[in-house]
RNA sequence: GUGGGUAUGGCUCAGUUGGUUAGAGCGCUAGGUUGUGGCCCUGGAGACCGUGGGUUCGAGUCCCACUACUCACCCCA
């Protein structure tokens, strides 16, 4: 077991590290050219946190998250999602005292939770996000669907459903709530056990339950029941998505599993051969910030989880070619050239040239086909006769064409 | 947390009703051309057959447990 990475956690192999670099920099790009700054937040924070942000009767909460005391005996967590902790930095660091809205977004963040490891979903997990604090129109509900859509299409993934839904706010969801609850209990007997339970800490819950939902199809929908004000935010919002030529289907039986949540709630799905899969879930989370004793501020974000964006990507074949590990590779016969060797790779590195030489004391021939198995686009040959004359052999190897080049006119050559 | 499937060299897999030194392809490596890759040919290294028990004269093969991986449920990225 002591060459076993723990269970639910996965290795990033140097061959395949250039996936995630490529869509970090995706998300680097698109969300600074909307004004988006990165933030990096700890890994493990205070487990009140997320008793307090993601919310206690949550599963997340309950039953997947990785705690632990420290030797000062704080109850410390691995983070399970970043949304808490952006908002924690936002109210420790005044930053509701700049100019907002507050625009951020994080790259590869890790994320813990304890689950049953299965297709698309890890213990240890990264998620790209974006937030934004202080920005109540629904304008950049739409915004930062928009971003999310364009992170996806830039990295090759596009084609997937997005579903938005309105959950209202404390004032309409509690009345909803009473609604549902009594609309649900002359049925409760015939829930299943989940269900029963679920009456008492999210009754939202049971309209998405695959068993009891088909026998529930005339239960009150929360988005008959949105206050006036959820109901322009979310018309808004739709209007936005139509302006934006962002295809969108409303999905009432979205509710997300996360308690801060408010009004605004959508998921990014792609259809697998395992059936549906979220690639991005987010919405608005406008009693966050003051629920963590902070001044009343509205927020909205996502998580984009980037194991699925690659999942994705492999399965539809739309994974970026492994840029090429050397343009150069040289080859020496004899001491002599060798020493010129090592000297040349290193003048063409300073001269950005990706360059390298056998480090394995092979034969000339296993040179060359070290050099074709790393797809070296060239290959410089320096032997007693190169050395003398003061040439080397450059041969493009695609090409299988040779020719001598002036030993010093190597990395100007090199670098066209 | 509940249920199903799988576990043999680095990878993908063979392995006959349990029978002697566990095979192949790919990959790795050396050579076939003592100055040259991709194709071809030849050689080499590399497996306590997931772990621990049990049945048996004998277990990779049968039984049990454990562990890991995997799939579905739940939930989510």
């Amino acid at each position: 077991m002591l060459t076993q990475a723990p269970k639910g956690t996965q290795d990033v192999l140097p061959q395949d590290s250039y996936r995630w670099q490529t869509i970090e920099d995706t998300m680097r790009r698109v969300a600074s050219l909307a004004g988006y700054r990165e933030i990096r937040t700890p890994i493990f924070e205070h487990t009140e946190l997320f008793q307090r942000g993601v919310g206690d009767t949550t599963d997340v909460v309950q039953k997947e998250m990785y705690t632990f005391n420290d030797k000062g005996n704080r109850s410390i967590t691995l983070k399970p999602e970043g949304t808490a902790g952006a908002a924690r930095a936002f109210i420790e660091h005044h930053l509701f005292a700049d100019p907002l809205p507050a625009k951020m977004f994080y790259v590869s963040c890790p994320a813990f939770r304890y689950e049953k490891p299965q297709n698309g979903r890890l213990r240890q997990f990264h998620q790209n996000g974006v937030e934004v604090f202080g920005a109540k129109d629904a304008s950049v509900d739409a915004e930062v669907i928009a971003l999310a859509m364009d992170v996806l299409r830039e990295n090759g993934i596009d084609g997937l459903r997005l579903a938005i839904n309105s959950i209202g706010c404390p004032a309409c969801r509690a009345a909803y709530h009473e609604k549902l609850k009594a609309y649900l209990e002359p049925k409760l007997p015939t829930l299943c056990e989940t269900c029963r339970d679920r009456f008492q800490r999210n009754p939202m819950r049971i309209l998405d339950c695959k068993e009891d939902a088909p026998k529930l199809t005339d239960a009150p929908a929360m988005l008959d029941s949105l206050c006036d004000d959820c109901k322009e935010h979310f018309d808004k919002l739709k209007a936005y998505l139509t302006a934006l030529s962002i295809p969108y289907e409303v999905d009432p039986r979205i509710v997300r599993g996360l308690d801060y949540y408010t009004k605004t709630v959508f998921e990014i799905i792609t259809d697998t051969e395992n059936g549906p899969l979220t690639v991005c879930g987010g919405g608005r989370y406008d009693g966050l910030v003051q629920e963590l004793g902070g001044p009343e501020t509205c927020g909205i974000g996502w998580g984009m989880g980037v194991e699925r964006m690659i999942m994705v990507q492999d399965a539809r074949g739309t994974a970026p070619e492994a840029p090429a590990l050397y343009d150069a590779f040289v080859c020496t016969l004899g001491d002599a050239a060798r020493l010129e060797g090592v000297k040349l790779v290193r003048e063409l590195r300073q001269a950005g040239v990706k360059a390298d030489l056998d480090h394995a004391a092979r034969s000339l021939k296993a040179q060359f086909k070290y050099a074709g198995k790393l797809n070296a686009r060239y290959v410089v040959t320096i032997a007693e006769d190169e050395l003398a004359r003061g040439v080397v052999k450059l041969r493009d190897m695609a090409e299988s064409a040779e020719r001598e080049v002036p030993r010093d006119a190597v990395a100007a050559e090199l670098r066209k």
